[in-house]
DNA sequence: TTGTAGGCGTTATCAG
DNA sequence: CTGATAACGCCTACAA
């Protein structure tokens, strides 16, 4: 059923139903009334393919995030949703797995979609080729979490979020803190965090320990735990993300630590999980569903101006460190 | 840059650049390569919104879901894109937040967008308009979790898994259990898991409890708490999902108790998370990611067949009740 | 207020 | 093996 049957049911031009829907104004109220009548009885809704065609531009914007089973980007996504929503745009989500070749995938699903907008968390801004190629094309797009000069970031800065931290565990007796995170390579935010927890600890005249890099989630448990057992084991562990804080105090009580008595953990992101569980999570908490918010806005304005975004459009928004119950003084 | 483009660039009508991308081998392998680099070089993207309205499929399949915030949704998601990937479909995921009137944006939506069918998760399948909708289009479509007579379903028995959980907790010496659930309005699995415990508690010749709505999370923990306070408080408490479940063990410990010792929680889904929770989660765990499998295997056998799916069709698969530590023999 | 018609980018048919 | 062209559904000048 398309715009012909409409038609046709009322007895009018497929330019009138056209109106109807486009510029109720302009067409006289009875004709509009029946119109919309037919529309409602057939199950008539206008066909998105046609208009964009005929148009130029969707009205979406698309959506390119590592996973969706991390709640960071849930809640982050949340906050586009809603963004979007309320300004009359639609979002096509798409997932990359923290894979390079799934951001190109998406990249071009989504020009093929011909979105006006594109909002993605990439792994490394440096390098990326879909970056290169949205610009090319002058598609207004912005980085969420990522943090870039040559491009239009919303974030925080975690780099020095995490150096507070490594001065605040310090601040409470901790001298043995270690840092985990997942593959480095994978995410430029990790390597900011881990810069972050490096010179921080240098600062505070620390000695740092070596990364513990746990590439793969379900092993990270075991591995963990094994390494809170071993000698000079750590009194405080910061970790590149709350999913892995997580992860930890399991591993301490598999490693038969008590949390946070024996051991502190502080993640980083501020999942809303983390407030509900016992211990409640300490974390670096960012604004995970504004940066989505804010990610909108911004290519909504550049799209209001038929602009694209300029790196100095950049946001940084304020993280809050999160106390809860996994974190302690050091035992003295 | 169209298709014309590459066209002019190689020298060659739009028509041998269309068939050097849909039909490689009814061009002459020369031309077919220099066709190819234009496209690399000017970066060119077949406009799927064209393809859409030309042919009449978009390899496209809708998905409509409550919320990507509990990660029974984002699991079955990740289950639903694999399999969707591996059949060479595209998937657009929107989200409801359990109103209707997010299930009606979602399916218009969708439908605009020509999808070539639908997988969704409603409130209520025995009411729902949009169900109606996608019938007298004749659009195949797949329900997950929902579990009804008239409409294809992806899904587990959890009536009947909640009422094998009563019995086992009652065989553990639990006379004491009660129930948690969301808002019952909302999910038609959580009405059904209720039924299967109120039966359960019947059949146990045990009291049921009045079931414990908690319509909204945040105030779920000290709704809770309150509830656990009382006297002739429960020794179990099953939940109708794993979110809730996880703010039940933090209640616990907020009004003192400790989990298994003094109460024993239990959740449904089988979210990956509570398995590494202290302690671990105890649930009644679906196949998550197998569920949104299987309903896309469902949906691309429907579309192969140029048909819509039977009812019949419907598939129950199995749960399987996962111990963890949350579980314990009620006190003697 | 309403109708006519061209064209958005593709694909597929039909000739050559 | 390649080219010309109609049509997919819609919007929007331009006419009436």
């Amino acid at each position: 059923m398309s715009i012909r049957d409409v038609a046709e049911q009322v007895g009018v031009s497929i330019a009138t139903v056209s109106r109807a829907f486009n510029a109720p104004d302009q067409v006289a109220p009875e004709t509009r009334r029946r119109v919309m009548q037919a529309a409602t009885q057939l199950g008539y809704v206008p066909n998105s393919s046609a208009q964009t065609l005929r148009r130029q531009f969707s009205k979406v914007l698309g959506v390119v995030l590592p996973t969706l089973l991390n709640p960071v980007f849930a809640e982050c996504l949340d906050g586009i949703a809603q963004m979007a929503a309320a300004n009359g745009y639609s979002i096509v989500p798409m997932t990359t797995d923290y894979q390079l070749a799934g951001e190109e995938a998406a990249v071009n699903r989504l020009l093929a979609y011909s979105v006006d907008g594109m909002i993605l968390v990439v792994s490394n801004p440096q390098t990326s080729q879909e970056l290169v190629k949205l610009q090319a094309r002058s598609l207004p797009y912005v980085l969420l979490y990522n943090r870039h000069a040559d491009h239009p970031c919303v974030s925080v800065d975690c780099e020095g979020a995490m150096g507070q931290l490594i001065h605040r565990l310090a601040g409470m007796g901790h001298s043995r803190i270690a840092m985990v995170s997942g593959q480095l390579a994978a995410s430029d935010r990790s390597q900011q965090r881990y810069r972050g927890y490096v010179n921080g600890m240098r600062e505070c005249g620390l000695d740092a320990y070596d990364l513990v890099e746990v590439p793969f989630m379900d092993a990270v448990v075991s591995r963990l735990a094994q390494f809170l057992g071993a000698a000079r084991r750590p009194s405080a562990l910061v970790c590149s993300n709350d999913l892995l804080a997580i992860r930890c105090l399991r591993a301490a009580h598999v490693a038969g630590l008590e949390v946070p008595r024996d051991l502190t953990v502080v993640g980083f992101d501020g999942i809303e999980l983390g407030r509900d569980l016992t211990p409640v999570l300490s974390t670096i908490a960012q604004p995970n569903r504004e940066i989505g918010r804010r990610g909108v806005q911004l290519i909504v304005q550049a799209l209001g101006k038929g602009r694209t975004l300029d790196p100095a459009a950049s946001l940084t928004l304020s993280h809050e460190f999160h106390e809860g119950e996994s974190c302690a003084p050091a035992a003295s």
